[in-house]
RNA sequence: GGGCGCGUAGCUCAACUGGCAGAGCAAUGGACUCUUAAUCCAUAGGUUGAAGGUUCGAUUCCUUCCGCGCUCACCA
């Protein structure tokens, strides 16, 4: 069994180690001579002003001031008994004289987030990882030796403090400290207390101050955890396997979307290699070994720009399910996002950037071939077929106020039909949208999907969908192509289009051809950006808001 | 990569048409035993992102560069 660690779990009150005995919280001074002082790691200093390097010799100083306290300003062994939230839960509105009859001795230990002191006493507010509480510390009640120590505490510092529960005048529930120490000393400053950290920059950079101290910032991550393993008991409830594909691909391999892979290289091997940009041919591979049910959560990498919508790595769930259509992925795709909003958020209903979105089941069907055609004033068959098709596309980018659909749109008349009906529909009909709920776009033509089953009622189009919410591409899911002969014909269109210049075009993947002439058992497959998700349930308006450490451009 | 915007004290922001770089918070010293952005007194803190140019004089105008944001393209 793990051992463990401090901080991490449910660490509830009286959790002990076997054989071990409890760490005190808060020991006596030490009345053995200081530990050395350590000199300064970066003396230089040279990220820091005048004023910072000022206020950061200053905390130096009191963390020697500790140690001639006997305090250890970076000591360890220490585990608080309690939370904040156990307080708060234990006292709830109780009145003060409630709270006397059974005040405890509690224990907890966490960041000073503000300090407020009168001389012989102060209030410090306390964050440990269940939320903050109030620590009232008076000179008479904790003794002159901890309010020595008290002394050389700053706001940052992580501290420790055991005693009673109390409410102060002003009603505020409050540990009463007769026991208080330094855990660890921070020698730099928290950002400005009121502002806070308004540099988006360095919230990205510094998530760690971003953290601390902005407000909400630990609730989206909470979400974005939430959102994980609400998804991961979802699919496991319906009986897929989780697994793990290789991150690390060979130029064969690096198929699955249509996307421009990070190149690598390993040195003993002397091979050449790309990361991943879909999970989708190795899961399919396992379909093949009679795992029926998989899916695989983790991160993808794709060589492209970045914007608000996209981070160069990001996190996708893809999973297949044998014996199922898109249409059995339709509806497991309306359930799993309404139970995710409900776990999540609480209900189905949420809020995106002020737009309220319901997503209760079901939710609209809106075809890409019937809404590109009609945008080029053409009937689906027409368009299909490429029956006055170039015209019509003329006709559509002369019309088209925006200068880059237009060029979009001149662009793509010299592709196939159903990739003209993309665009098109990409320009006209992903605008036109609903807002206010998802939307399942369906009828997509052949060509712009190369792993997809070709529609048995009519091959040039494909039973494949992508789930819109809020104008973003959320889930795209198809059933898959299983016929190797076809699948090695796809190949060789991608190989053709990459030598005409598509770098976006997939490698031929052979042994992915030669799996297939296994036998894949009918199937579809989805994919879902877990980023996205995360930046609808929790109302974040940029993908580097759900990302804790978002691929920056390095400082000069 | 293109367009637009931003960069001033540790943090959040001022500084009129080019004329002595300021405030709040944080910090340091002091007062204060019920505060909630505590309060009060005092002190200190600056290569105005970098380099160059125009000018008697540049935070301000010009050029280039660096970084970030928004947006467009690419993309999910």
């Amino acid at each position: 069994m793990a051992r463990p660690r401090r901080g991490e779990g449910q660490h509830l009150p009286g959790d002990r180690l076997p054989g071990l005995p409890a760490a005190r919280l808060i020991a006596a001074p030490s009345h053995r001579p200081p530990p050395p002082h350590m000199s300064d790691p970066t003396p230089d200093r040279a990220d820091l002003g005048a004023a910072e390097r000022e206020i950061v010799r200053a905390r130096l100083a009191k963390a020697d001031a500790l140690r001639a306290l006997g305090v250890h300003p970076y000591g360890n062994g220490a585990a608080p008994r309690h939370l904040a939230a156990e307080l708060v839960a234990r006292y709830r509105d109780a009145p003060v004289e409630a709270i006397a009859a059974d005040p405890g001795d509690w224990s907890i230990a966490g960041r000073v987030l503000a300090l407020r002191s009168f001389g012989k006493a102060a209030f410090l507010q306390l964050e440990d990882r269940s939320g903050t509480l109030q620590v009232w510390i008076r000179r008479d009640r904790v003794g002159e030796a901890a309010f020595e120590i008290f002394r050389l505490v700053d706001v940052g510092d992580i501290v420790a403090a055991e005693g009673p529960a109390t409410r102060t005048r002003a009603g505020e529930l409050t540990l009463e400290a007769l026991r208080f120490t330094v855990l660890t000393k921070a020698v730099r400053p928290l950002p400005e207390k009121w502002h806070g950290l308004a540099d988006v920059e360095q919230r990205y950079r510094q998530r760690y101050l971003d953290l601390i101290a902005t407000p909400g910032v630990k609730e989206v991550f909470r979400r974005r955890a939430r959102l994980v393993s609400t998804l991961r008991r979802f699919l496991d409830d319906r009986g897929f396997l989780e697994v793990e594909t290789p991150t690390l691909h060979k130029p064969e391999e690096a198929g699955g979307a249509a996307a421009r892979p990070f190149q690598t290289h390993h040195n003993a091997l002397d091979l050449d290699l790309k990361l991943r940009i879909a999970t989708e041919l190795h899961l399919k591979r396992l379909v093949v070994g009679g795992l029926d049910r998989v899916y695989e959560i983790g991160r993808i990498f794709r060589n492209e720009g970045i914007d608000r919508r996209h981070n160069p790595e990001f996190t996708s769930v893809e999973f297949y399910q044998a014996y199922a259509t898109d249409r059995d992925l339709m509806a497991l795709t309306e359930e799993l996002l309404r139970t995710l909003a409900v776990e999540v958020t609480g209900g189905p209903v949420v809020t995106y950037q002020g737009q309220a979105i319901d997503l209760t089941p079901p939710y609209p069907r809106v075809s890409m071939l019937a809404e590109g055609a009609r945008a080029l004033g053409l009937s689906p068959e027409d368009a299909l077929a490429g029956r006055g098709l170039a015209e019509a596309v003329a006709r559509a980018a002369a019309r088209e106020n925006d200068a880059e659909g237009a060029w979009k749109l001149e662009q793509a008349a010299r592709r196939s039909p159903g990739e003209i009906l993309a665009v098109a529909f990409e320009i006209f009909g992903e605008p036109a949208l609903p807002r206010d709920r998802p939307a399942f776009v369906v009828d997509f033509p052949v060509e712009t999907s190369p792993l997809s089953r070709p529609r048995d009622a009519d091959p040039r189009l494909v039973d494949r969908f992508e789930l819109f919410v809020a104008g973003m591409e959320v889930a795209n899911a198809f059933s898959e192509l299983n016929d190797p002969a076809d699948q090695r014909a796809r190949f060789e269109a991608q190989v053709r289009a990459r030598a005409a210049g598509d770098e976006e075009a997939m490698p031929y993947d052979e042994d992915f051809v030669r799996a297939l002439e296994q036998g894949m058992p009918p199937t579809a497959g989805e994919g879902i950006g877990i980023d996205r998700l995360t930046m609808l349930l929790t109302d974040s308006p940029s993908i580097r808001d759900v990302i804790l450490f978002p691929l920056l451009r390095t400082r000069a």
